[in-house]
RNA sequence: GCUCGAGUGGUGGAAUUGGUAGACACGUUGGACUUAAAAUCCAAUGAUCAGUAAUGGUCGUAUGGGUUCAAGUCCCAUCUCGAGUACCA
């Protein structure tokens, strides 16, 4: 009987969603566990085979863990609002929600046809509204609370109010934004009502404030600085500049620490954890106050390197410096405000483009060194970054590059206070390796004595405060876009007010015009019916505005981490319509234990979900701090992109050899007209693309071979190998097994059809085991001590493996133990039964079938994982453990007047040679298997 | 530049805590079955030397050193590749 995949699978796939087969219940006395992965973006490409890895993995641990007895979470969803989503509305002129829906469907067929497991009746989508709902609600809460940075968590603006009333700001320790207004309670008493909200602003989890963003007039948002790379942005590659926008914030920035800190209590990868931390970018130093010179005004600068404080020449500033203005003097003024004009028109990618050149101009202003009391010059440059630090540099150019590169050209002084070190050429960056010099009091130290004699001496003449830099900004959270969640909020005296969690979910409306607009306004603005009637509670029409009872609202949206911030607590109760999630399913699930996703997330999703939990814990919304305890990162698999050369100018194309010397042009071609020899076949080519018929193609020896690259996989480069083709040829358990074999889980690797073959036959194999000229055949004899041998050899590997993710080596098992036991023609079925429910997570639907042809009713995943029996070699009436490779172990028994136990448990025999070198006093020891005869000292 | 990570046959990749390097698979070669092909099955397959052969020797995990009875694995230096980040003071 031949294996007959496309009906098996067809079959299975049927019965596990009839019986609701992989349903979670959030009530069992099973321990439970959570596996999620990272809901994919519905696009309208489809899926090619590199999307399924990760859920492949995931799906092999779920089945794993439910054989195991766990009650197994293993929800699946999409993020669907975003981006892509509404790029793709716009070019193909239909609704987004529409589009959307229909990509879900293909979504859905693709990964039902690869028979994951899910729990279907869990699915979310971030843009239904029942669950933008939450969104919405979770923002008014940010937007209710204020950060306490001496509690160390957020707080409700209740509080905040209280405090205020009680003693103002005068000793609060709060996060807050750019403001210096200081107040007392009777200060604060005697404001407007609009004078409060506006004061409060400044310290809400989610404000508005008018700030430089990253602004893309191509997509017509502004995007956050992790989805620009290279100064273009992450999707489309289109040119960003920098814009004053009022926008929505998000203060992330108050949890830089515990971010950072959190990172320590959590089973990430550490390359992500790597990425996180430098991304949070912490720096411990000092701030430096100098004081003005006639003015009463004083320049904060920010300095990891106090013990060069001597070393300082001239102070920096940031163009966008708020004392620019004041402190320069009258004839620097053209100059200054050119310059700050100039830098303001820089685009972002020119400013990342131009890091060599050297520009600044001088203020005319003058600071005073704090401990020498000299003049020192100020100068502005745009090396200088406003947002970082108090966008103020102390320059010392013998220590630092940038500033020695500055005092070079502009001829400023240098001086050098590392004792016999030549900075004649460049700045000396070391932190060891010198003593200091010419420092008066710090002369002869090192950068750690130094640092520390600088500190305090500048604490003392209170000129210093030791201070903790970070990197991480507070996140931009307003999107011009259509395609997004609305923001519950309207505009009452040009102040934000919320609308009340009652009235959730703000729909979004339908519009007639999704596209961006250049000006930066949202697509929203052209919806009739976008204001809020405050007496009745609902959106109306535009008409109505009379900023009395009718408002306008929020024409933004939100952005794609919205919803994709703490959709893993959605999934535990996500149909719930009281609450996001009930306390009971919270506390019942916790945590996912196991997370499954890409890297190319990590200061994104990943940071920006850590967050948001955090936060939600900082309110007692949720049980626990950190949502995921272990994550994986599945690498990608890269596409095998295929080239021809044409020759410049010209229809000609040559073949891969004949390329030497000429101009040639590399053409991408679809990879399904390249056979596996890398030869052409030049009418697949033609009619692929009619374009190619009157080109002229110049063989050698009759062959006309392509250039191959490896490349990330995508429909635009035709290097895409669709899951869908290899299910019809070969199944999807074939597939399964196959994107396991690859390789590690983690790594990135090209794929190639070309090797599926293996696994395709491992299955045909395993399948004819049972079946023997066309019946199904199975022995109920006691199985042989060889064949035993043999399993649980695999059962211990596979365990092993499956624990510590190594699926690949798992695969390679299976295939051993299958060799093993065709080879000594083993049809024994309670091997087969093992063996099935051992391969059932790996390959589930062959599985399945030969188990219920072994006369099972109920389906495979609720009997328990087969146990390992240790296997053992009998000798002389000892038995002697096997390892899965093959290597005897020895249990040393206690014969030889050496305490050998206190040298090694165990040891291993080299069976040609019968030795065992083991050292540590040991010279050799000679060992039979079996008995130990000799152990020569 | 800085921070991580990785270099093993023709290819993807194995190798628990340092203990038979190259598992498993692809590819290649030879054989069986077939009129033939496909499919399937069997065998060989790191390099090199000796031998008719069984077999045996030598060299081999990017390069050069080191630690150790023993190194792909640990340490130092160098080279190459990949990822992240970038005027962060």
């Amino acid at each position: 009987m031949a294996y007959d995949f496309i009906h098996i699978e067809e079959k299975w796939q049927k019965h596990w969603s009839d019986n609701k087969v992989f349903k979670a219940d959030n009530e069992s006395n099973l321990p439970k566990y959570y596996v999620m992965d990272m809901f994919p973006y519905p696009s309208g490409a489809g899926l090619h085979v590199g999307h399924p890895l990760g859920y492949i993995a995931s799906d092999i641990y779920s089945r794993y863990k439910r054989h195991k007895g766990f009650n197994v979470l293993h929800p699946q969803g999409y993020d669907s609002f975003g981006l892509p989503a509404e790029q793709y509305a716009i070019q193909t002129g239909r609704h987004p929600l529409e589009t959307t829906n229909e990509n879900i469907l293909r979504y859905r067929a693709q990964l039902d046809r690869l028979g994951f497991s899910f729990d279907w009746s869990r699915e979310i989508r971030t843009s239904n509204k029942d669950y933008y709902k939450w969104t919405q609600w979770m923002f008014i809460k940010l937007y209710n609370s204020w950060y306490d940075l001496s509690l160390k968590k957020a707080r409700s603006i209740e509080d905040l109010i209280l405090i205020f009333n009680k003693s103002g700001n005068i000793n609060l320790n709060a996060s807050k934004s750019e403001s210096s207004l200081k107040f007392n309670s009777k200060q604060w008493c005697s404001f407007s009502e609009q004078k409060k909200e506006k004061v409060l602003l400044d310290y809400r989890m989610a404000f508005l404030s008018d700030t430089e963003v990253n602004w893309c007039p191509e997509l017509g948002t502004v995007l956050a600085n992790d989805e620009i790379i290279d100064g273009l942005s992450e999707r489309g590659g289109y040119e960003v500049i920098r814009k004053k926008m009022i926008q929505w914030s998000i203060r992330i920035s108050a949890y830089s620490d515990r971010l950072l800190s959190g990172l320590n209590d959590i089973d990430w990868p550490d390359p992500l954890k790597e990425m996180q931390r430098n991304w949070i970018g912490k720096s411990e130093g000092i701030l430096v106050k100098f004081d003005v010179l006639n003015f009463d005004k004083q320049i904060h600068a920010f300095t990891t390197r106090p013990d060069t404080i001597y070393g300082v020449t001239f102070v920096t500033l940031a163009p966008e410096h708020p004392l620019v203005e004041l402190i320069t003097t009258d004839d620097n003024k053209n100059h200054i405000n050119n310059y700050i004009l100039e830098s303001s028109k820089k685009t972002e990618r020119d400013r990342i483009s131009d890091v060599k050149s050297i520009s600044g101009v001088f203020t005319g202003a003058y600071v005073l060194h704090p401990l020498t009391n000299i003049k020192i010059p100020v100068w502005i440059s745009d090396y200088v970054l406003a947002g970082y630090g108090t966008g103020a540099v102390m320059a010392v150019p013998c220590g630092d590059q940038r500033d020695y590169n500055f005092a070079k050209f502009f001829n400023l002084p240098i001086v050098n206070i590392f004792k016999d070190i030549d900075i004649s050429n460049e700045a000396f960056k070391e932190k060891n390796n010198f003593v200091l010099t010419n420092s008066e009091e710090l002369n002869g130290l090192d950068f750690k004595k130094g640092y520390l004699l600088a500190l305090e001496k500048l604490k003392k003449l209170d000129k210093g405060i030791h201070e903790i830099n970070y990197k991480l900004r507070d996140a931009v959270f307003s999107r011009q876009r259509y395609w997004g969640e609305p923001f519950p909020v309207y505009y009452k005296d040009n102040m934000p007010v919320m609308i009340s969690e009652k009235y959730l979910p703000v729909e979004l409306p339908n519009v007639d015009k999704y596209l961006p607009t250049e000006d930066g306004n949202s697509p929203l603005g052209n919806s009739a019916n976008w204001a809020w009637d405050s007496l009745n509670n609902k959106i109306v029409s535009n008409k109505l505005i009379n900023n009395e009872t009718v408002f306008k609202m929020e024409l933004n949206t939100m952005p794609g981490w919205a919803g994709s911030s703490w959709y893993f607590n959605r999934y535990m109760d996500p149909t719930n319509k009281d609450e996001f999630a009930s306390k009971k399913s919270l506390n019942y699930w916790k945590e996912v234990d196991l997370y499954i996703g890409g890297s190319e997330h990590a200061t994104g999703h990943l940071l920006y979900s850590r967050f948001w939990q955090y936060f939600l814990y900082d309110l007692g919304l949720v049980p626990v701090k950190d949502y995921a305890k272990k994550l994986i990162n599945q690498g990608m698999i890269l596409g095998n992109s295929a080239f021809i050369h044409r020759l410049n100018g010209t229809n000609t194309y040559i073949s891969n050899e004949l390329v030497k010397e000429q101009n040639v042009q590399l053409i991408h071609i679809e990879i399904s007209c390249v056979n596996s020899n890398n030869e052409l076949d030049l009418e697949e080519l033609r009619k692929w693309q009619p374009q190619f018929k009157n080109a002229k193609f110049e063989f050698l020896n009759d062959k006309f071979i392509v250039k191959r690259e490896v490349e990330k996989m995508s429909k635009s480069k035709y290097n895409v190998v669709s899951p869908d083709e290899i299910c019809e040829k070969y199944g999807a358990d074939t597939l399964r097994l196959y994107e396991m074999f690859l390789g590690p889980i983690e790594q990135a690797k090209p794929w190639n059809t070309a090797g599926i073959k293996g696994t395709f036959s491992f299955l045909k194999k395993f399948w004819n085991l049972f079946h023997q000229n066309e019946n199904f055949n199975v022995v109920n004899d006691k199985p042989s001590s060889e064949s035993l041998k043999i399993l649980h050899k695999t059962i211990k590997k596979i365990n092993d493996d499956i624990e510590n993710f190594s699926f690949n080596t798992s695969v390679s098992a299976f295939m051993i133990c299958v060799n093993g036991l065709s080879s000594i023609k083993c049809n024994n079925r309670s091997i087969l039964e093992s063996l099935c429910v051992l391969l059932s997570p790996f390959a589930p639907h062959i599985s399945e079938e030969i188990w219920n042809k072994l006369g099972h009713n109920e389906s495979i995943s609720f009997v328990n994982y087969p146990e390992c029996n240790p296997v053992y070699i009998k000798e002389n009436n000892v038995e002697y453990p096997v390892s899965f490779n093959g290597k005897l172990k020895f249990k040393l028994v206690q014969e030889s007047s050496l305490d050998i136990h206190q040298i090694k448990q165990n040891i291993i025999i080299d069976q040609r040679t019968n030795n065992y070198l083991d050292g540590r006093g040991i010279k050799k020891i000679i060992v039979v298997p079996g008995k130990i005869i000799n152990i020569v000292c």
